[in-house]
DNA sequence: CAAACATAATGAACAGTGTTCAAAAAATCA
DNA sequence: TGATTTTTTGAACACTGTTCATTATGTTTG
């Protein structure tokens, strides 16, 4: 029937206007400092409609924070036409300090919020399917990695995991105020330092 | 004249008793659910009676936030005795992340929430005293290290922040229930082999 | 076409938050 | 004791996320 095609169009249609200037708005002021009603403002509806569209704030924020995924992961896949598996590793770690850097509101609610894996907990049985995909590509490149002599001595899982870390928590850092705060120094160059020195470690056979 | 004294220490005990309450709701329900009502319920006292001590929300996470870096600044200075600079690196960071295991709200309050860089930014002309002490405590450790041979072609100071960032990043990813989700394994024991491995790394020669 | 029905949008209302501040209570002083 | 100062109070305000009876709109049917 046409009609009902129509209708769950226009509703899948206006479900993302809703995210849409959700997005908008946590780029522009903050995810904190975002409201429903400032979303529903900014689409020129009132706040029952986006309780229509979305059962409450986690799920916006949670569909949000897939989009992040979906971006990364993009990147994450292109880079996967570099050979070399130490090359590779490194574009990955520069990409995705790259993406928490310029998208800080969207990283910190991948990585640092609370709310996407609330959601997760209370809707999904437990899995982190795009964290777990980008996972994923960190480790496959440790792996190959592995397989010509790098990381001597290591396991794979923990091994893969501690890198991750590693530049996860400078980004955190930086996101959350205290890189400058600490060090002194001018966050941006002394991040791009670090990653340098990571990896230099890191490369080492 | 000795009620101005007595007032003085009196108000002094009811701030520390606010403070008190504080802390014992925030590791029983966490931060985010600890509101100044309940605070006040706990000692029995009003909401206003709060705001007479604290002038606002941030003021009671800042100080709270220092009584954390009190207690692991102290523990750092107690690893002072230890004389081989890349053993007392070690050391730190296993202290560092077992306090950011067995204290997460604490933890969280310190490194990864807003509130205590906001009152600093507010009130204090950004300095923040507490994670510059504690830095300074890593970066004179890797500066000795060095001395020793260790971290050739690095410098100081972005390889100090790329060390600290590499383990807060771990506890983060933990406290932020990211472990889990993304790897698939048990936290703890992932957590401390992680540990080891980017230690193996660090202290290669 | 009009009436019956189904769907979508609304916004006042609720319970909760941090915060304020005139008023009440308690303590101190003369 | 009476006046004055200090401390405590909690109702009230502006904000938050969320709900749901009511209204408006669209669709189908006799």
């Amino acid at each position: 029937m046409g009609t009902a095609e129509r209708k769950a169009k226009e509703k899948e249609e206006l479900k993302a206007l809703i995210l849409g200037a959700a997005k908008k708005l946590f780029a522009e002021k903050g995810i904190e400092e975002t409201t429903i009603r400032s979303i529903a403002k900014e689409i020129e509806y009132s706040v029952g409609t986006v309780y229509v569209y979305y059962k409450d704030k986690t799920e916006i924020l949670h569909d949000l924070h897939q989009q992040g995924f979906a971006q990364l992961g993009g990147e994450f896949r292109a880079l996967f036409h570099v050979s070399d598996p130490m090359e590779r590793l490194k574009a990955l770690g520069r990409i995705y300090m790259k993406f928490a850097l310029e998208n800080t509101q969207m990283y910190d609610l991948m990585f640092n919020m609370k709310a996407p894996m609330d959601f997760i907990k209370a809707n999904e049985e437990h899995h982190w399917k795009e964290g777990n995909a980008t996972f994923d590509a960190l480790r496959k490149t440790v792996q190959e990695c592995m397989d010509q002599g790098y990381f001597n001595g290591h396991q794979l899982e923990p091994l893969s995991f501690a890198i991750w870390g590693s530049v996860h928590g400078m980004c955190s850092l930086y996101i959350r105020d205290r890189v400058k705060a600490a060090t002194g120094q001018e966050p941006d160059p002394l991040m791009n330092k670090a990653f340098e020195d990571l990896m230099l470690m890191f490369s080492k056979k």
